[in-house]
DNA sequence: TAGGCCATCTGGTCCT
DNA sequence: AGGACCAGATGGCCTA
């Protein structure tokens, strides 16, 4: 195939029970309207990629200069989606990670995201200031 | 029903 | 050139 190797990882598999939706008006549907599975794009013929138009950004942050926007084809925008959701995926494995190192009741709901990172912090502080005074 | 949380998509920027 | 990282936008789900 076109797309190399690393589409030969299912992603979908790795994560049995993510909810699959379809909020954004650009993402593929099929005709019933359902999202159409990401992880089978290593199966689209990379001759059927259309290339975006070209149109410049207002400026660059850098360099103060308009810039031309990066031409992507769709199928390197599907390709980058699987990357990013990938990249999620990891950083919810290290926010579980850390959940198990937080003391927390058994009994309450998972901690979110951000509960988690807070009584991170509280706890380090806790654990600094024992080891200080000891 | 509003608000919190989360998954996902997307485009910009940085880095290799 | 392309991947990683990031932040904003959007929509779904759940709970008070």
């Amino acid at each position: 195939t076109a797309t190399g190797s690393y589409f030969d990882v299912d992603f979908m598999e790795m994560m049995p029970n993510t909810s699959v939706t379809a909020p954004m008006e650009t993402q593929s549907t099929d005709c019933n309207g359902l999202y159409q599975d990401l992880t089978s794009i290593h199966e689209l013929d990379i001759s059927t990629a259309r290339l975006n138009d070209f149109c410049t950004s207002p400026v660059s942050a850098s360099s103060g200069k308009p810039k031309r926007k990066r031409v992507i084809s769709s199928i390197q925008r599907q390709a980058a989606n699987i990357r990013e959701r990938k990249r999620m995926f990891s950083l919810n494995e290290a926010f579980d990670r850390l959940r198990r190192k937080v003391p927390s009741f058994a009994y309450e709901k998972s901690l979110s995201r951000i509960e988690t990172l807070r009584l991170a912090i509280v706890y380090i502080s806790f654990m600094t200031d024992v080891l200080e005074n000891n």
